[in-house]
DNA sequence: TCTGGGGTCCTAGGACCC
DNA sequence: TCTGGGGTCCTAGGACCC
């Protein structure tokens, strides 16, 4: 493996490109007299986490789901700034743009990075290399942002190739390489391997890849479940025999809040569920889905985190119908399973997900009514902004609204 | 040090049906 | 009277990733 052109790296045609830093890259275009000073991105709030570090802030120990305050105190000159969701998606945005230049096999797996399948570029574009230096260079002229680059025969090789060449790096793996390259690594750098797999893996003296690989696959599997023990020993010998798969289905939508201040008020809590119900019921209508299984979150002062979910008779993108379903949850845990705990978190998700053509707002369908109301504030925040509507206005008028 | 918000995937037990 | 096996759905929890 090496970062210049003197490897044969025609098997490596999975490029895996990673934007660096990316949330605080896109606010230092704004102010490059901050470019030398250690800057975080972070929500400001006593219970903020760091959502990205610059590299000046990370050599000091920062890193990202850091808790801010930790954050500080580990670099108490670091430059806080508030992110800025709608900037980064436009960055985004234009940076996936520039890999659909090269290839039309492009995985996008986050805002900020993307696997790009260039096998079939290579005549019109050149070897790998050569392609992963094109888009770093056009991503650089066009936006001023770096990337890194990982080059390999399969996905999760090139995931890591990527990382091992941050920041502003190109790594090229070649498949005869693959085991030279992943074996002395730390289980750890495995893509799937997070702190409770690597301690299990710890306990059995399992430390490197090459450890994981001459580990016999009946022993891995009792340690850390039969799915993922065959998954990591085929890892742990560079296979992968994932594509890139230029198209994904939406499996879930849901939103959560973390309350500055832990809540016992129940009243409380319900607006913030219906907040949330609307939100969630609004992000279904916007993406055309319905949802089969509404799941409530709490997590307590203890940070003990219970989900209870309920399955509907027929799908639904009515905020009010989910919302609900998630009071009926709410009020099956009771004070009783509180325990006195008071409520950090809320949370409202919806699963099995349905085209919404699947369902008619007909006649006989019970939600029609408030059908009819969210779909007028849809057309609401279409004009005007989301800051136009509170949530109490999705309450018929011989109701009371929740917190009455 | 005190832990966000958006997700995906896996496991395991129980219900229910054939 | 004690006992099947397979399949699917539902529910709860947890690990992991960015």
């Amino acid at each position: 493996m090496c970062d210049t052109g003197a490897v044969d790296d025609s098997s490596a045609t999975i490029l895996h490109v990673d934007m660096d830093a990316f949330f605080a890259s896109v606010e230092l275009l704004g102010r490059p007299e901050l470019r030398s000073a250690p800057v975080v991105i972070a929500h400001t709030g006593a219970r903020s986490v760091v959502t990205s570090a610059n590299y000046v802030a990370r050599r000091f120990g920062v890193r990202s789901a850091m808790p801010l305050a930790v954050a500080l105190r580990h670099c108490p000159g670091a430059v806080v700034l508030p992110p800025h969701m709608e900037e980064y998606r436009r960055y985004s945005a234009e940076v996936m743009g520039i890999f659909s230049e090269v290839t039309p096999l492009v995985e996008q797996l986050s805002i900020d990075e993307a696997f790009l399948d260039v096998a079939g570029a290579r005549r019109l574009l050149g070897s790998p290399g050569t392609i992963a230096k094109l888009v770093r260079e056009r991503v650089y002229e066009r936006t001023g942002l770096t990337c890194s680059v990982g080059a390999a025969s399969t996905k999760f090789v090139a995931k890591l190739a990527s990382t091992h060449s941050k920041p502003d790096g190109l790594l090229i793996v070649p498949a005869e390489g693959t085991i030279g390259f992943l074996h002395p690594l730390p289980v750890g750098a495995l893509w799937g391997v997070g702190a409770a797999t690597e301690q299990s893996l710890t306990r059995l003296g399992i430390r490197t890849v090459a450890d994981l690989a001459h580990t016999p696959l009946a022993t891995l599997e009792r340690a850390v479940g039969v799915a993922s023990g065959r998954h990591l020993h085929e890892l742990a010998w560079g296979r992968d025999p994932r594509s890139v798969s230029t198209e994904s289905i939406e499996k879930s939508i849901g939103h959560e809040t973390t309350f500055e201040i832990d809540l016992d008020d129940d009243a409380a809590i319900r607006r913030e569920l219906l907040r949330l119900s609307d939100q969630v019921g609004a992000r279904l209508r916007r993406s055309g889905a319905v949802a089969r299984t509404v799941v409530l979150k709490l997590r307590y002062s203890d940070f003990t985190t219970v989900t209870r979910s309920r399955s509907l008779p027929e799908a639904t993108s009515v905020g009010r119908r989910i919302y609900d379903e998630i009071v009926i949850a709410f009020d099956s845990l009771g004070v009783a399973g509180r325990a006195g705990r008071a409520v950090r978190l809320v949370g409202v998700r919806t699963e099995h997900l349905e085209s919404e053509g699947s369902v008619l707002a007909s006649l006989w369908d019970p939600d029609s009514e408030w059908r009819e109301a969210e779909a007028a504030v849809d057309e609401v925040v279409a004009r005007f902004g989301r800051g136009s509507v509170r949530p109490a206005s999705l309450v018929k008028r011989d109701q009371a609204p929740p917190e009455a």
